[in-house]
DNA sequence: ATGGTCGGGAACCGA
């Protein structure tokens, strides 16, 4: 089972790509990510043409996850648990198969400090409560999404660029960190120990020519799922095409139970 | 010259 996450960045001009990628990389399920849209404009009868259910949790102009499948899939949730008050689409979970798959998009935090970025660390402290019940499940999980933490220095080309952003901050790292050291596996890390495999290019300063990347959008895989990873990888070359997304897919493959 | 572009949706905000 091919799993995917994919930010997009607005679905409306990105549905050529994402269409071609589909057809390329075959994925069985995928998260996306700012599809900046409402969840009744989304553009179902393209992605159902390309043989994908969808299920959908838009926002007008920003935000906006969504989960594809080539087999229909169960929703599970779509809101995280812990603020009454959090009324932005940046979450949605359902069971495909046997695998309990969680499409998110975590709270990008600029400028830190501030209220954005307590808005970021409040979220990662919601969803960390969140991982521990999924982990106690025991179950296959894979959490796929735009993170928006680079976790380590090796995952950026230009730290110093970085400095103080809330991308990089020892607050975003160390949750990110504690994830990872309550059992879940950081599927590119686990497969590319010492590869430079960056995710994310910024539209700005001209980031890609020069190489400048970020590796931001991640799949932690709970152990029962890690157990049947069989590869990981980034699909780099979709940031070279025209009109692309700033964001390049990121996937994993797992063997079927 | 710190480097300066996208997407959404119709002036800026968010990234």
């Amino acid at each position: 089972m091919k799993i995917a996450t994919f930010n997009v960045n607005g679905i409306g001009a990105r549905l050529p790509r994402l269409l071609e990628w589909l057809g390329e990389a075959k994925p069985d399920v995928v998260g996306l990510q700012e599809i900046k849209t409402e969840t009744g404009r989304f553009p179902l009868t393209e992605i159902e043409a390309a043989g994908y259910h969808a299920l959908v949790h838009g926002q007008k102009g920003f935000n906006g996850v969504a989960i594809l499948t080539r087999e229909p899939a169960e929703e599970i949730d779509r809101t995280l648990a812990g603020d009454p008050e959090d009324a932005q689409s940046r979450w949605i979970e359902a069971r495909v198969g046997d695998v309990h798959f969680v499409c998110l998009y975590l709270p990008n935090g600029n400028p830190a400090p501030g209220p954005k970025f307590d808005y970021k660390l409040g979220w990662m402290d919601r969803m960390a409560a969140r991982a521990a019940e999924l982990l106690a499940s025991e179950t296959p999980v894979v959490l796929a999404g735009d993170w928006n933490v680079c976790p380590t220095d090796r995952d950026l080309a230009r730290p110093d660029m970085m400095e103080g952003d809330a991308l990089t901050r020892p607050e975003s790292r160390s949750r990110f960190r504690s994830l990872t050291a309550c059992g879940w596996t950081d599927a590119i890390r686990a497969r590319q120990p010492g590869a430079e495999c960056y995710s994310y290019w910024d539209y700005q300063a001209g980031a890609w020519a020069k190489n400048w990347g970020l590796r931001i959008d991640h799949l932690l895989l709970s152990p029962a799922a890690a157990d049947r990873m069989q590869d990981a990888g980034i699909d780099r070359h979709v940031r070279g095409a025209e009109r692309a997304s700033d964001h390049v897919p990121v996937w994993v493959e797992l063997q079927t139970a």
